[in-house]
DNA sequence: CAGGATCCGAGTCGATACTG
DNA sequence: CAGTATCGACTCGGATCCTG
């Protein structure tokens, strides 16, 4: 076996991190992670999401086996998705990552602060390094 | 207490999660969870990068306080950048990113192969929802 | 060595209109 | 209801050239 090389941007690793990168891609997946919805309960849960991101994104989640699509013939036709077992494990995976956002997030913010004031001062550090 | 919802296009938890979605970002991060690293080193280091985003990025991650910026006065100047504390925390959640793409990624490979394929089969499922 | 400045093409996204 | 198709605005990022 060789062990994935994010670097190399052939490694399909980084793949998975493009995906993860894509804003929509992870609010879908938290919402998906508390229940099945329709196309539209989706649009309406997400709001900013214009109808095109939304099934354009939703396609390739399926594609990677993530999201379930279930279409029942009636009329109107209904559409349901639905998070995979692996979507599952990848949603609560990226849980970790809302959760460290809200957790830090102040921290962030002062740090943005101190930075966006401070570019008048600008830390002089003059010892050399070894 | 206000709880920050993602969904919310001005949450600042939102922020931190497009700040993920950043590829760069986040190679950077894991390559300086290693050890400190210079300017050119990382550029090395992380190959397909261009000095632009390189320095681009770098900023924005100082900004954020998750990375240090140290300046050294010998010539030519020497620039070493390391992960803050708050910077090692946020790597270590996306190592569990990582840890689940290398973990997954041949099901995700597989499922967009079934997916490519079976585009002549769609599945005509008929039971109403409910 | 560590960047800043500029130019510019490719891709992304939203808005809009239309369909089964 | 659940999408597809088209088009134009805008942004991102790479390439290139230059500096302290």
């Amino acid at each position: 076996m060789h062990r994935p090389d994010p670097f190399d941007a052939k490694c399909p690793t980084r793949q998975v991190l493009d995906r993860i990168g894509d804003r929509w891609a992870v609010l879908i997946l938290i919402s998906l992670e508390q229940r099945t919805m329709r196309f539209n309960e989706l649009r309406r849960r997400i709001e900013a999401i214009s109808q095109k991101m939304l099934s354009q994104t939703l396609k390739s989640l399926e594609r990677d086996g993530l999201v379930n699509r279930k279409v029942f013939a009636t009329v109107p036709v209904t559409v349901e998705y639905s998070l995979t077992p692996l979507g599952r494990t990848l949603s609560q995976t990226v849980h970790a990552l809302t959760l460290w956002a809200e957790t830090h997030i102040g921290e962030v913010a002062q740090a943005q602060q101190r930075y966006d004031q401070g570019e008048a001062a600008p830390e002089t550090a003059t010892t050399p390094p070894r």
